[in-house]
DNA sequence: GACCAGGTGTCCG
DNA sequence: CGGACACCTGGT
């Protein structure tokens, strides 16, 4: 069981940011998560409005691949501090999700996750992940009997007929031709991984089934390109509605995809109208 | 049952 | 280049 203390580092937030679909809150336990990544599965517990999150796992799984997931060498106090004051919005919205990380999850399975995302909504991308990692990933079990999935490799993916009934849709075929891709080693994620941003969006939007927003959400995701800026309808919304349809990146070199997700998750979660409702 | 959200591919100008 | 439209599915 491994301490951590840290200001902005909130376990709910990041769940509800957008950026990773398998870390759930746990249904028997208040306050503990659930997180399935790199093969592994950990367990997490965070009171509310705390600033500690208790790791279930040994201080050298923490060291070894914790410490880097949850990007904890990195500042975030320091990029909130960019934020000019008179950004009212932006104020808030940090304010609001002063906890959320950029996490360093897996460039394959953000590859297909974010696949599955588009034209979709977070719920049907979530039940599409599981029942692919259901019916294709491994299967392993907790020491106190929870039956759990790892996400497919890519060669387990590659045959059009395993991915139907998954709620896939039209997405089945990109699936399909990027999983064929990686297995045959055509696309090898270690060179990805060393190319610049721009070399990396080309290779990304050469893809078959990848535009954009996907490309973006990728970068920032699976290759922790924080500089890249995902704009989804959320943040075209909000651009629309709190910046007159022109937002200045000008103060976030750099790092303008942290700044992406303090947008989106106080868009998304739509935490005033929330708070008001308590009261 | 009609309609809608959501991002990309494709086709057309 | 930009605009129009189809694509699947689960939700109203």
């Amino acid at each position: 069981m491994v301490k951590v203390r840290n200001d902005n580092f909130n376990i709910e937030q990041i769940a509800k940011s957008g950026q990773c679909f398998r870390l759930a809150p746990n249904p028997n336990e208040a306050h503990t998560w659930t997180l399935i990544a790199y093969d592994k599965l950990l367990d997490i517990k965070q009171e509310p409005n705390s600033n500690e999150v208790i790791l279930f796992c040994s201080q050298q799984e923490f060291d070894e691949l914790w410490k880097y997931y949850f990007d904890l060498d990195t500042d975030y106090g320091a990029y909130i501090e960019c934020v000019p004051p008179d950004d009212i919005y932006l104020t808030r919205a940090t304010q609001i999700g002063s906890g959320i990380r950029i996490l360093n999850q897996e460039p394959w399975e953000m590859m297909v996750s974010f696949m599955i995302s588009q034209n979709n909504n977070i719920p049907r991308i979530k039940h599409s992940i599981e029942l692919l990692c259901q019916a294709y990933g491994e299967k392993n079990h907790t020491s106190d009997g929870r039956v759990w999935f790892s996400f497919p490799k890519a060669c387990q993916l590659m045959e059009i007929e395993k991915l139907q009934n998954m709620g896939l849709g039209y997405r089945d075929k990109y699936i399909q031709q990027l999983a064929e891709s990686v297995c045959t080693g055509k696309l090898n994620i270690q060179d990805l991984k060393v190319m610049t941003d721009n070399e990396l969006r080309t290779a990304l939007l050469s893809m078959y089934g990848i535009g954009t927003k996907v490309a973006n959400c990728i970068m920032l995701f699976g290759f922790h390109r924080i500089a890249s800026f995902p704009k989804d309808v959320w943040i075209k919304r909000i651009i629309e509605q709190q910046y007159g349809g022109h937002f200045s990146t000008e103060p976030y070199k750099g790092f303008e995809g942290v700044i992406q997700q303090y947008i989106f998750y106080y868009a998304m979660n739509k935490l005033d109208l929330k708070d008001k409702a308590d009261i």
